[in-house]
DNA sequence: TTGACAATTCGATTATTGTCGATATAATAA
DNA sequence: TTATTATATCGACAATAATCGAATTGTCAA
């Protein structure tokens, strides 16, 4: 776990923000009807609608997300799935806590 | 307090540094023998030194700290000690803790 | 009031990040 | 196999950050 790495990461309003939104995908995103609701996560053209910014930027910023450790990715046919390591965030917070 | 804001001063490893040197000043500067034992905190040139950066980067990292709220400047003569924000750390956790 | 010293601010330069459109790759459907 | 769609990667450029030395400001002591 990289510490300086993981800020980065969040110290962009749109990277913070995907965060948040994946915590509860039905409430920020259209449900997935063919693939099993949400059990992988979003794909990325959901996330890049409700972003706002072009398909390009959010594919590298979850790219960025994913080499961080904050998120993890499962591909379905030609989608895509982002879902969060809720493993990673719990311990970078608890990193937080004990070192900061 | 913003989140964004904090997040970008943490993900400098200097930075970083430098907020965890100042939970024990007397593990990592010389100590202070006038003013009162690091009670305000270390000087700006203690944490130049230590840190191996030129004194206007320390100082201008010292100030977008303070900014970001996680320091506490007291000047004391013709130097300005600084010290951590205890309170604002605790409520940045706690926020991640519930928001992240 | 002038010197000396601590800290801050300014101006400049290089490095990194944000962001896009275009292109490439992967996977399915026709 | 070819067209279509979803992602990923590449190349570019503008914006922001890192970092320095020089100039400025603030404070005390001579």
């Amino acid at each position: 776990m990289n510490i300086i790495e993981i800020n980065k990461v969040l110290s962009n309003e749109t990277r913070l923000n995907i965060l948040k939104w994946l915590k509860d995908p039905e409430a920020h995103f259209p449900p997935h009807n063919d693939i099993n609701h949400f059990n992988d996560g979003v794909c990325v053209q959901y996330i890049g609608d409700k972003a706002g910014l072009s398909q390009s930027t959010i594919s590298q910023y979850l790219t960025m997300m994913q080499k961080a450790g904050l998120i993890i990715p499962t591909r379905h046919g030609k989608w895509t799935y982002y879902k969060r390591n809720e493993k990673l965030i719990k311990q970078y917070i608890q990193f937080l806590d004990k070192s900061l």
